[in-house]
DNA sequence: CATGAATGAGCTTTCATTCAT
DNA sequence: TATGAATGAAAGCTCATTCAT
């Protein structure tokens, strides 16, 4: 649970995110096995044998950064879940929004949770799991229940699948974005450029349809 | 595109799947930077060079058994879009036991898939996505559009975009099945176990609903 | 010495000859080391069993091919030695007409040659040198000490030492015609081309002229 | 052109001593192919890892230690050429005396020069010769073009093709005090031991006097 | 006799981790 | 505390040789 040491933690603030940025990019861009340490430190401009003072492993460096983005993204959550006075559809859509954006300006940590997600280390992902999933399903399940309290939301789902079904989709298109196997899986099925402004506002304008219909009473 | 040897092909049944066997458990388990192509010839009671003869490299091997189970998966969806007289909702129901079922009989091809999802390895991805996936968007996105002339499906979709919605959200489930992180993820999103039957067809059924309300009309 | 066995000399003379073409060939362009015996088979259309019946290693293989192509160039020494009437100074221009055409025809086996003379196997070199260059040393030795006889040679040289810088200089005419390192080396050398014809008279006339002054008298 | 890493230059001397000794010894005597870098590495009482941070690859290693020994051959060589007041005569003279000491002193070395030379590695070669040969064939074309304008040296010759006969000769008796199979070919040619000093002013005497003959106008 | 699949030791190279300075 | 040189186990891959068919 406390992956670095408390020596890294009293490194002053530049310092650490020259860590975490290279350490980042090294995962993201390599994935875990493939990561090279050593070039980590480098990229850092710091030594091997202080990054071993910072993380008492290649484990512990990976686990540590994939706890922090986390925080990152769950502290946007919470900012949509919390908006008072807002409907479910427009809570989604603004989740929808904060991904496409996420994707492009932080698209190596979402790279970080690809690599996470497909991870075969079953000792950190019991662990990980719990901690990053616990808030967003959370998050998702309450604005379904809300919504069915207010009748926004279809009465006959279950909310719990439903959040996980909403989270799927919200998955999907993120990890569709960054590259990889799953960004030319996204090209196959949908033969247009994924990098322009007017496709964001298409794939919103599709997904919210489908959400609408999954989820949503109709309208009046 | 061919990434077994003649020699290999001519193998009989027996040591073939052998090898395959023992290729599958290690890259699905392992991934493929961590494989350890010594350990698959020990586990298949072959020696390395003969499997150097078979597949040319590490690599080749890796492509091999992905190829394989994705012709697996291609055999059961053909089979399904083909059928006469299928209700656009059967033929979703359809899939989705299939997969429900793969999943427990077929894990490690799963997990294969799965790992092949985050590969960072970007010349063997835009290969292998054009070679799994061509099929089954097609296949999906026939499926709705067909619907969408008998009038079981919205109109207002955008058949290519829905197909991906679909398929992410199969997707989605099938990994979810066969350990590792998004394992322990879905347990946190739908509480109760995973492994009892009855479980799965609560989840059949909720994710039918799910999905028949994004995009079938409604029924009369 | 005696590099095949029995079960080859009964070979049919196509099928010998595809062999050692084959194994000259691979020796002498990859050296001892990088040549494979099973690409020699490969290129003899015959089987690595097959081979190893012929010849019981890698080694006696590579010995015999040697071996026998030392015979070829000895054959055409032998012939001018032999030639009656003929002055010193026509012999050796003789023979050097001789090493530029054998270059081009026969350069695989000159490389051959070249491989075997950096050769660090002491066990083979010994026994090898012995045949091959026990030959050509007495042939040029007799020629030079008949020469002294007829008052065509320096009497003040030795005529042993001096049939060994004879073959010297020989011998590093037919290395740099076959590429490699002392092509290259040539080409500083001389800046001009190797591959003319024009090139091979400016070559024999300076070689001439260099032999004559350092073995022969004055012409009257 | 540059093989080494930083840190090798680093290195105090001793330890640099014992590994280029270490890498000399295994190159020369097994040659390029046959070499072992674990071996090396042992040889040199440091880790393979430590090896591979000094130079990149066994082909770097082996170019460092070939550039390496050019570098002292050359210093040799422009020490005589550079003398003034020195005749062509006593000019070839000491080259020669330098060479045949430097056979006993440095036989690894020379070792690896025939290895380079019959090297088939194509890359390597043109760039080696290239570094090794451009600084002595310009050193005895000088000489020897400078003796056409004192008169020592035969007008009739031309400067380059007679500069590269010489080298040959040079080469030849250098390779041939090696052992290896040009070391039995030698004392094939010269029956006579090799090893006596009294061998040593023999060699000397005839080589002059072949040298004189092919090179240099009769004394008055 | 011929075949060619099978073998496995052994090679080059990488990299997580340690530790003397 | 920081450094970065050193380590050496372990990986992918090759190929001379054997042997069942």
């Amino acid at each position: 649970m406390k992956y670095s040491s408390p020596r890294f933690d009293r490194l002053d603030e530049e310092k650490k995110q020259r860590i975490i940025r290279a350490a980042i990019d090294e995962f993201a861009n390599l994935g875990f096995e493939a990561a090279n340490i050593n070039k980590i430190a480098r990229k850092a401009h710091i030594s091997v044998g202080s990054l071993y003072k910072y993380f008492k492993s290649k484990k512990d460096l990976f686990l540590y950064v994939i706890q922090l983005s986390s925080d990152l993204i769950e502290e946007e959550l919470r900012a949509v879940n919390e908006a008072p006075f807002m409907s479910v559809e427009s809570k989604i859509e603004k989740v929808l929004r904060i991904i496409l954006r996420t994707n492009r300006q932080q698209a190596n940590l979402i790279r970080l949770y690809l690599e996470l997600t497909s991870s075969s280390n079953n000792d950190m992902t019991k662990l990980l799991s719990f901690n990053l999933e616990t808030f967003s399903s959370q998050c998702y399940r309450q604005i379904l229940a809300n919504g069915q309290a207010t009748g926004e939301v279809r009465a006959d789902i279950d909310p719990a699948m439903a959040a996980f079904h909403l989270d799927n989709i919200f998955l999907a298109l993120q990890y569709s974005y960054v590259g990889g196997y799953l960004y030319e899986r996204y090209r196959i099925y949908v033969k247009e450029g994924i990098d322009s402004i007017e496709n964001d506002e298409f794939v919103i304008a599709e997904t919210m349809k489908f959400l609408q219909g999954a989820l949503l009473n109709a309208k009046d």
